[in-house]
DNA sequence: CTGCACGCCTGCCCGC
DNA sequence: TGCGGGCAGGCGTGCA
């Protein structure tokens, strides 16, 4: 599920249950995550207060009063529920409606926290490539979850001469290059498909012989791809109250993934989105007019 | 250094 | 109905 924009409508949506509030119960309830959990990981977060709920790349960052910043990472198949107290209050994310007795016994619930909001927070992984944990908020850049990380996509340091530089030179596809987030932070299976697509370059295009005019289109294309998925994501949040399992209404509007067989949405174009295979990994493009 | 195949997990969907 | 294979929005490791 989660790329930028899904990871950042997630924390759009635990910020009203998170942020400025308390963690009054905290319990684990398997450690075989990724990364497993620290030493005495729920009594670090009992009694915290979060001061600031923020993300870098995929990763929701929640800076707590006692020096110490809960790191979340949903994997592939993260999520996090939002059971709000009696249900007064619809809060965004999963506000799901379910017995008490149900909320985080789940198979796969790993972790139930609960705040003086109130509300409780489950987060749910069934394949367990998610992880959570804590570091010392000031040595966050130096802890090897986040050395090497790229750029922020949507900041200022991701810009023309940046990205040139990034990719001068660089032998691996396109595709590739955009997914590792050493180039830039963010942009996963789904929006490196779509943002190419609308930069018009193919994804078996080796990155670095992309010309120097095709730079900025190819940045246009993320960021707007990127804005478009947080705006769909975030206009769902309100009515988000049925929780289907779905984030957001992008899915909706996708031009090329998951599309394989289809015309392509390009005004003109007559070609059919194809489907490939690039580094073990599905890239959905269309071969007539991504060049 | 680079690029790539593979493993980590579970669940779902498809074809036989 | 059961079973095997392939697939899934991520990332780290180890290899050539």
């Amino acid at each position: 599920m989660p790329e930028l924009p899904e990871v950042e409508t997630v924390r759009m949506g635990l910020r009203p249950v998170l942020e400025g509030h308390r963690f009054t119960k905290v319990v684990t309830r398997r450690g075989d995550l990724r990364v497993p959990f620290p030493r005495d990981f729920a009594k670090r977060l009992t009694g915290r207060k979060v001061v600031r709920l923020h993300r870098r790349a995929k990763y929701i960052l929640a800076d707590l009063d006692s020096g110490e910043t809960l790191v979340i990472h949903l994997g592939m198949s993260g999520r996090m529920s939002v059971y709000a107290e009696g249900r007064a209050r619809k809060i965004g994310v999963y506000v799901h409606d379910v017995a008490d007795a149900e909320v985080g016994n789940g198979k796969h619930d790993h972790v139930v926290m609960e705040t003086d909001a109130p509300a409780t927070i489950v987060f749910t992984d069934h394949r367990r490539f998610g992880l959570m944990t804590l570091v010392a908020t000031g040595a966050l850049d130096q802890d090897k979850l986040f050395k090497g990380l790229g750029p922020e996509p949507l900041s200022d340091a991701f810009d023309v001469k940046y990205l040139k530089a990034a990719l001068e030179g660089k032998r691996t596809p396109i595709k590739s290059a955009l997914l590792d987030q050493r180039v830039v932070v963010g942009l996963g299976n789904i929006y490196v498909s779509e943002a190419l697509w609308r930069a018009g370059i193919s994804p078996k295009r080796l990155a670095g012989s992309i010309s120097g005019p095709r730079i900025a289109p190819l940045l246009r294309a993320i960021h707007a791809v990127l804005h478009d998925a947080i705006a769909a994501g975030g206009s769902s949040l309100r009515d988000y109250a049925q929780a289907d399992g779905n984030l957001g209404e992008f899915q909706h509007r996708f031009a090329v993934y998951d599309r394989a067989g289809s015309p392509c949405k390009k005004k003109g174009c007559k070609g059919t989105i194809k489907r490939i295979v690039q580094a073990g990994r599905s890239t959905f493009y269309c071969p007539t007019c991504q060049k």
